[in-house]
DNA sequence: CTACTGACACCCG
DNA sequence: ACGGGTGCCAGTA
């Protein structure tokens, strides 16, 4: 019995405390056999009224995507006490260490 | 710092 | 099955 790595994704996303971010590539790299673009499209899927932090993945470059709308990831992050940069740009000083598993 | 390239995984027509 | 596009990444200039 395996739970997919849509769930794992969750499960793992739930873990992320407000104030941190990770990115795609450290997600993926944590489920072998996953992709950091796998990982893109299953956050890009999760239902509108989720309780996941998704606005808490960004890409290696630690810049915000924003494609969910006119910046209200880079919203959500302020307001969880995240200082995102003119640039979009997150400091890295806040990252989600991976290894809580 | 930015721009471009190749490769990977997946979606759609 | 096939080719093109994408929200990525790593490497390079």
């Amino acid at each position: 019995m395996e739970i997919s790595v849509q769930e794992q994704l969750w499960l793992l996303l739930s873990q992320i405390p407000e104030g941190r971010f990770t990115t795609y590539g450290r997600l993926a790299a944590m489920l072998p056999g996953v992709h950091a673009r796998q990982v893109a499209r299953i956050l890009s899927q999760l239902p509108e009224g989720t309780q996941l932090p998704w606005h808490r993945v960004v890409n290696s470059q630690f810049k915000v995507s924003d494609f969910h709308g006119s910046g209200e990831q880079s919203e959500r992050l302020r307001t969880e006490g995240l200082l995102v940069s003119a640039s979009g740009r997150l400091p890295k000083d806040k990252v989600w260490p991976d290894s809580v598993l």
